[in-house]
DNA sequence: CAAAAATTAGGAATAATTCCTGTTATTATT
DNA sequence: AATAATAACAGGAATTATTCCTAATTTTTG
């Protein structure tokens, strides 16, 4: 593992369950490594999500968002201030006949749609 | 409603269960009204699916997909050709101690990756 | 039918992400 | 350890997806 990969991991992780965009995760990733692009971010984050090391986690008007939090869970998005609250394991089962026939099942992702706690009382 | 939005929605629900992008449906659009604008087409579809009269999908790896179908459902993805399946209504059920505390929950998207039938044959 | 409001076409602008190139670092091989 | 082969990097250009702007046109309303 190259040392920007390994500064991209501490990253994500610092960031906690704040749920960063790739841009978030260039910009603490500078501050360890100052030259770091973000090209190196993208294809890292990429390769990390393709191998199924960390989450991509694609939402409506908005850049993609990771989560290196790889156990079984979901997530819930406000649409207001856009911020990603983790949802306990076990929100979705997936019966066997949903799938559509002869489809092998390699993940599944959930999404909420909400309006969080803040956003709702500032209204 | 306008004529642009009228040709706009027909062409989403002529290309079926198809989920078409943007870009195909603006093609699709421009068969019947040559001068439409792509400005037009991503305007009528945000409208709508802002109000609820059609579903937007975004997905990992490529543009917004869009849905004339409303009815509760959910999609799967494959990862190799791109396409989207319909899932029968009832595969997820949100038990309420699922939903963050205090969040109002305004729609749930569920998106199942796999690899469909002809993908997984073909290799 | 005229005034007001909304929507359009067309294209520029922005945002998100990937791709390219020459360089550097890492790993494998003698 | 030196060399060759492979992989990854920085930097920036290019591409893709989407939104935004403006003047012109259409639609709605009184």
């Amino acid at each position: 593992m190259t040392i920007q990969r390994k500064v991209i991991w501490n990253a994500l992780k610092a960031a906690g369950k704040t749920h960063p965009n790739a841009e978030t995760i260039y910009r603490l990733a500078k501050e360890e490594l100052p030259h770091i692009s973000m090209g190196t971010v993208y294809r890292n984050l990429s390769d990390m999500s393709a191998k199924g090391e960390i989450l991509r986690i694609p939402v409506m008007d908005g850049p993609d968002r990771f989560d290196w939090d790889i156990s079984r869970h979901d997530h819930a998005v406000c649409r207001v201030c856009g911020r990603l609250f983790d949802l306990p394991a076990g929100v979705t089962y997936i019966p066997d006949r949903c799938v559509p026939k002869g489809c092998r099942l390699l993940d599944t992702q959930l999404l909420l749609q909400c309006i969080c706690t803040e956003c709702e009382e500032s209204t």
